[in-house]
DNA sequence: CCGACACTGTGCAAATATGCAAAACGGTTT
DNA sequence: AAACCGTTTTGCATATTTGCACAGTGTCGG
């Protein structure tokens, strides 16, 4: 029996179809349903069938799942384990950020940590959707909340503040008591969902966005006002506040990663250098106006 | 990370070396270095040390085999699951039993369970000394033994009985008190070992085997006497018994498996069949001469 | 001290697995 | 019903891995 064979049908248990499954591992999706039958073909019990959409796991299928989750769990405990050991900087560390901060504000972060270890090969991915670090989809995570997971360990880097932003000519026009305020709709993450809809019961929305580089590009065009994270807003000229931040829109901005992966030396390097950097834009993260101008 | 890599380790550093690692998978020692290396190389962590005899595991390497070896278990008791679940009379049923037995008074019942079950691949292997059937080096093992493991489950098939042999010119002289006995040195294993012994505290020997099937030879030229068991010694013409069988070398014949396969179709009915086979013969085993005559 | 032996590393040819592209299939939408 | 989308399967050329043979090295025993 070939194990790999196990770590490929785990990938396709997960994801539900071999293309999916080919595309994580970056292989073939024909080499994953080939695998999968050799697979098969050598335990001589189905491991899936075929059902109305897509596919669906066996009884053996689902043990089977269950076991290489555990196996999976073996190895990567035994990989951070042995990493921590050689305790030296170098490697592939993969950071998972969201992508309104990863593509600003943190850019230039990242930039200098990777000119000062070289030899770590810094590997940072987009991703709004959680993240399942227990099976190191990433090795670090950096995530806007104020509920941290309990399983994993990390740090508070700083708190990050909203407020409501427009253009500069929406929101002299509105103060000036000319119109009523116009909420852009946004739909890029359940925070700025739920504030919205807090702040515009009505629900009535003229435009629609689910991202937030729309959304500044929607309040650039004067479309509206909308919640926007202050390091975002404050950055541009061409926006304003229509409100002050308040402190119930305070969000953490948590470093995350898993327990076995505390003592790797390559990530603790990259915590550190992520509290000195945050701590000196601590203003501007907490949307104090102070620092802009 | 291939996981397959993981198997070959473990077989690695379970033999201590490429050759015997090699010689076990099946696979040529080349390949055993090339991917252990490619291991290595993966992990960034060596996993082994040249030492004075042989290798050596790193602390990492060390850690890799416990880690291995769990994996191991996982599958192994997720394959038993997973073919108990099929419950079809199919696959490979490997079968470890000793040589004297397997070549002699067990064959045909091999062979009639074999022509009983055709898709099921039966594969006997002689081996003398004990077979770690955790590891799952055999399906099942016939053994001769008083005091069965305890991890390990099965059935006390019958009682072998043993006595002390000689060619019948041999027993015939002596028995007249032409002279005093002679014994053969055997070494075929610890029971016949400490009986011989025993009865020859002397342990002067002209003559000695390291095997059973030498014993036979050996006491059919007249060389001397020595312990036998009765199938064997009864089923030789030219042999005679010098002293009667024993109670206290009485030895338990017993069908040994591991517990993950206790549902296991081909493994049930191999028990069941022996258990029949065996029955019939009883008295051969139990060296009562009326059987014989 | 030398030869026999067993083990590991390397080059090359053969076997095997992989990626790629096209075809087949199922489900959904127009 | 037809066209489309995403997915899986299949055939084929290529890339990789494996086995084999040989060389190099260390150990053991005479």
């Amino acid at each position: 029996m070939d194990w790999d064979e196990v770590r490929i049908f785990l990938a396709f248990a997960r994801e539900g179809s071999f293309s999916a499954a080919a595309k994580r591992l970056g292989i073939q999706h024909s080499t994953v349903s080939r695998r999968i039958q050799a697979l098969e073909k050598k335990l001589a019990t189905p491991l899936l069938e075929r059902s109305a959409s897509g596919y669906e796991l066996t009884r053996a299928g689902e043990e089977l799942r269950i076991s290489a989750y555990r196996i999976e769990q073996e190895l990567l405990s035994f990989e951070a384990a042995s990493a921590g050991q050689s305790n030296e900087a170098v490697g592939e560390l993969r950071v998972t950020a969201i992508a309104n901060m990863a593509s600003t504000i943190l850019m230039p972060i990242f930039a200098r940590f990777s000119a000062a270890n070289p030899n770590i090969d810094l590997r940072i991915e987009v991703t709004n959707d959680s993240v399942r670090l227990a099976e190191r989809e990433a090795d670090v995570a950096l995530r806007q909340t104020n509920a941290p997971g309990e399983t994993l360990i990390g740090t508070r880097l700083t708190t990050v503040a909203s407020a409501v932003y427009g253009s500069v000519g929406y929101c002299k026009a509105y103060k000036s008591g000319q119109f009523d305020e116009k909420w852009i709709g946004v739909d890029c993450c359940d925070y700025h969902r739920t504030w919205t809809k807090q702040a515009c019961p009505t629900n009535e929305h003229a435009f629609c966005v689910d991202e937030t580089s729309l959304t500044v590009a929607a309040l650039k065009e004067g479309l509206g006002v909308g919640y926007l994270p202050c390091f975002l807003g404050d950055a541009e000229p061409t926006l304003a506040r229509a409100r002050e931040p308040e402190q119930q829109h305070d969000l953490g901005l948590w470093l995350l990663y898993h327990r076995d992966l505390r003592n790797v030396k390559r990530v603790t390097l990259f915590r550190e250098h992520m509290q000195r950097e945050i701590k000196q834009l601590v203003d501007i993260f907490e949307g104090k106006q102070e620092a802009i101008r």
